[in-house]
DNA sequence: CACAAACTTGTACCGAGTTCAATTTTGATC
DNA sequence: GATCAAAATTGAACTCGGTACAAGTTTGTG
């Protein structure tokens, strides 16, 4: 009875799919907010209010993850092996589910650089991933929750990082190479920064590319921390 | 003529506190969500078209920082010695902003914590925090821009981890624990991360209050980074 | 006083998101 | 295969945040 039966959850998926498809295909054609739910729903040949069960909002319709991803995370974090430094094993997870699906990075970026209302809920979309990571510290470090989520924060500083940092005309690998040295720089500590002479690892960073945009009035690119650390 | 003149510039910045009171008030009395826009352009005695040339959203109503407040920020700058190190200093900075106005910082911490929905906006009505001491840290750290962008959310990244960590009813001393702790450990490295046994300072970070809401499904404890950490 | 710029206001409008009752589809049971 | 309940879909009406704009009002200046 409760049960999700065959037929019933393969055209569930297959609506899903379907929204998700007319969502990217409008939105590339002719931009985020020249597009209504309306005009999705109708491409995906379903009502709004079908819609609506489906996506919480608007932005969710392209950022969601994906109904497969979770078990894909598991596999990632399942082949670290137990005797690996939390740090590293950490590094390589989240550069190879952020990695994994190019085309799903690009428009994610496309979209994000676009729209600047687009990031926030970008974050919220992607709560599941962070869940997920957040989980897999807390089994490395039990006892200490304030510090898993440090560690957590702190990994995903980096990514956001690399992230603003990053041009695609540069290809893929120079991303992974922003994620790698990101890593390491704050894996290393912050404590001896250069004042006025960067560490090589970090010159190297900045050298790797264009970071024109980050200095730039671009409103996220410190991460959704700022929240608290808003006017005195 | 596009001079503002005395009284036009009070009267402006009058209408602009109405605003921000009425909404504090009504929206402590009921609830954000409960409270329209309306109500609030009501209250202050003005129409709903007035208050949005004054506020760009319902949110930054709560959020947008008080005009006087870049006036400190440039204070607490100009009081960090020029051979201080570029992290010491950004603590103090970042710790005495956030620090300054303690009803604000409990009125945040509620607001988020009561509505889910409140920490996107607030990241977006700090901004002008962020830019500020991504200027101050780009000015100390000139030749490379990718490493201030780390660097600044790193800094983020305690805030945010002392924020969710801090419990109001501990004291406002609890809450600048956190954040002292917080940019210590990240400050010395992530690298070596005890697989069991949590360093002693990390661990005192732990004993300093519960911290159980960070175990939760809370979806932004970790920072707005993962927007583009999301699903493969 | 006269004039222009800045500010305010009401109205009309758009689109996201909710609610709900009515209807259809699906799966299980007899 | 007929029946019945749960699940899914739908349309309609509605709320509210936010925009556009033209008309009116206030303020500073010459």
């Amino acid at each position: 009875m409760t049960q999700a039966s065959g037929l019933r959850a393969a055209k569930k998926l297959e609506t899903w799919r379907a929204l998700r498809a007319a969502a990217i295909e409008l939105v590339n054609a002719r931009g985020f907010a020249a597009v209504s739910v309306e005009e999705i729903a109708a491409a995906a040949r379903v009502s709004k209010s079908t819609l609506f069960n489906y996506f919480d909002s608007k932005e969710s319709l392209l950022l969601d993850p994906d109904p497969e991803d979770p078990a894909r995370w598991r596999a990632l974090a399942a082949a670290r092996p137990a005797d690996e430094p939390t740090w590293d094993g950490l590094r390589e997870i989240v550069t190879a589910a952020i990695c994994h699906d190019e085309s799903k990075l690009l428009m994610r970026k496309s979209l994000i650089d676009q729209c600047q209302v687009m990031l926030e809920p970008a974050m919220a979309a992607s709560e599941p991933f962070r869940g997920f990571i957040r989980e897999w510290v807390g089994g490395r470090i039990p006892a200490d929750p304030l510090l898993v989520a440090l560690v957590v924060n702190a990994a995903l500083a980096v990514v956001h990082t690399a992230y603003r940092g990053w041009h695609p005309e540069d290809g893929v690998p120079h991303f992974r190479t922003l994620l790698r040295r990101g890593f390491d720089t704050v894996g290393q500590g912050l404590l001896n920064l250069p004042a006025g002479s960067p560490d090589p690892a970090a010159a190297a960073l900045n050298r790797a590319g264009p970071v024109a945009n980050l200095a730039g009035p671009v409103s996220s690119l410190a991460g959704p921390v700022s929240s608290l650390a808003g006017p005195s």
